[in-house]
DNA sequence: TCTATTTATATCGTTTGCGATACAAAAGTA
DNA sequence: TACTTTTGTATCGCAAACGATATAAATAGA
């Protein structure tokens, strides 16, 4: 049997157990306030910037928009956004955040900082994120581009 | 704005995004022979052991067996396995490989090999890939204890 | 100006992923 | 043996993801 093939020496597979076990760690800190990881997501980009176009939300995240949609659509029924019509372009639909939007930020202050301990071990410390954040932004930087590129 | 909520500093963002990003890069390829990802990776674990119960493929993966269960229903209805009761214990399903689960070995061959070379960048080459698989192991290790634990 | 094309969102259908729960077979216990 | 607990799978419901497609508004071109 090909080396290739084996589970063990697959990049996918312990990015896709990664990025799943870690996001399930965040759910107990994240469903006592009724929130997923993808709307934790959405909710990080307009603490950052509020006021956005579905786009810019979706470019942000690297999402298509009709994975974030509906996302936007279940958080505007929850009360934490509101999506109305742009007024400089009708085709836009700009999010902003609730008042209820802008306090999760203060009930979610310690998510970072308990998440973050539950990852730190023996090879991955303050000295070596560094290092891995810099591989995966190169990962994510090539997949994206050839993305791109296809579809031209 | 504190740095800790930032996008940008974000494991688990690189992590998910990384990840999905990927996957889509093995899509063109699976779709062709009617393959998802996940399918891909089960047939992956039945290469390496055939004739496996269900809960060794959902341990394998790090899955739920209420995961595994429908993806292994849809690929029986493609002809790719057969779900058999199990002799010695009769609560387990027994999954077996059909010829065309085998013969879709040779015909994906060629897989890892494409979606190995797209990825490959500045920081990330066979030199320093070692180091991205054992500090994604040990995150997986970490968090799965961590899982483990909670359940007691 | 009128039409063609692009852009911003949304809808639809399918597959995952997973928490909660159900259920039957096996194992343990009194 | 009768009863309890554990184990292996499965069912259900919901929230992503995403390919394919639709729709209206804006833009470009003739």
């Amino acid at each position: 049997m090909k080396e290739q093939f084996k589970l063990d020496n697959q990049l996918c597979f312990r990015l896709y157990t990664a990025s799943r076990l870690l996001t399930q760690a965040y759910h107990p800190l994240l469903s006592e306030h009724g929130l997923t990881y993808p709307q934790y997501l959405v909710l990080m980009v307009l603490w950052e910037k509020d006021a956005q176009p579905v786009n810019d939300i979706a470019k942000r995240l690297m999402l298509e928009t009709n994975t974030v949609t509906p996302l936007l659509k279940r958080m505007e029924l929850q009360g934490i956004l509101i999506r109305s019509k742009g007024s400089a372009d009708a085709r836009q639909v700009i999010v902003t955040l609730t008042e209820k939007g802008h306090i999760l930020q203060n009930l979610l202050s310690d998510v970072p900082m308990k998440v973050g301990s539950a990852v730190i071990c023996k090879s991955v410390t303050p000295d070596t994120v560094p290092a891995l954040f810099g591989m995966l932004d190169d990962i994510i930087a090539k997949l994206d581009n050839q993305q791109n590129q296809n579809e031209d």
